[in-house]
DNA sequence: TGGAAAATATTGAATATTCAACAATTGAAG
DNA sequence: CTTCAATTGTTGAATATTCAATATTTTCCA
């Protein structure tokens, strides 16, 4: 056991593999679920985020959302546009952009949640409670040593 | 224990975000390896999967390798001109087209193979061996059970 | 059999992402 | 202080991906 894949053992054996595998998988279903409210995943990833009530800076959005930073500007100008998020300019750095959700925003971040969270239940049930929960764990101390 | 996550919780406690991250992260890193040859991540997935010698139609290969049909006919269109890879029609279903590798792709193949193996020890020596494998079985079980 | 429906792969237009360059502001070193 | 480097965010061009439409072949069934 725990040996790593072989030069020649199949593609499924790797784990980069396997990651790319599970999250293309349930990114889908939950892509399904919040297009009931027409708003890609990245977007309920930002105003989950915001939903703080703090501002955040475009770089520590980036950061948080699995984004790159021109991906995300881009995508910050049509939440603009819907009146979901607004930018305001730091005043103690007037370098930074702080963003914030508005009430829309708010009100639309709370559907999301529930589409969001009632995902995560379907998967419990048929994946199992002690699974869910040991693979949360894995993979958060995977990302923990990988910095 | 075992709570799915609340209305509320921290993005950080939904599976699908840490599925993302971990998935984004290890494929950062995988990228970075395989910048070596000059090679995007699909590529090797492509022509790792080739390496059976078996030839696969596009359908089957989109699948493997996790791209959508039309990705994967742009990707193939760059690899057969850079003799990698070649499409032979299918003689018993000429909807069809098989795809197969060709020598240099076979090597280039080898070559991607120990840098993906490398990495995937990298992980093993920080993450552990156990923890790794423990990983590989939740991600195979949570793919089965998302079908 | 004949013809409609399904399966397979590709194409082109629309959309999204990324890379490199830029502008603005701050920090820091001389 | 002043200038130069680093940080932050945006932009535009180049690239890649996706969606819808198409062409081809096979399957099904009436």
């Amino acid at each position: 056991m725990a040996k790593p894949p072989k030069d020649n053992s199949p593609i499924t054996e790797h784990l980069a593999y396997l990651l790319a595998q599970a999250n293309r998988e349930i990114n889908r279903q939950l892509e399904m679920r919040l297009s009931k409210e027409g708003v890609p995943v990245e977007q309920w990833r930002i105003l989950k985020v915001l939903s703080d009530g703090n501002g955040h800076s475009m770089g520590e959005l980036a950061d948080a959302v699995l984004l790159n930073h021109p991906t995300l500007t881009k995508m910050v100008d049509r939440m603009v546009s819907d009146a979901l998020v607004y930018r305001v300019q730091d005043p103690k750095d007037r370098r930074k952009v702080l963003m914030f959700v508005s009430d829309r925003g708010k009100a639309l971040s709370k559907r999301l949640n529930s589409l969001a969270v009632s995902q995560e239940e379907h998967i419990v049930e048929s994946y199992g409670d002690k699974s869910t929960n040991e693979l949360k764990r894995l993979l958060e101390s995977l990302i923990d040593s990988s910095n």
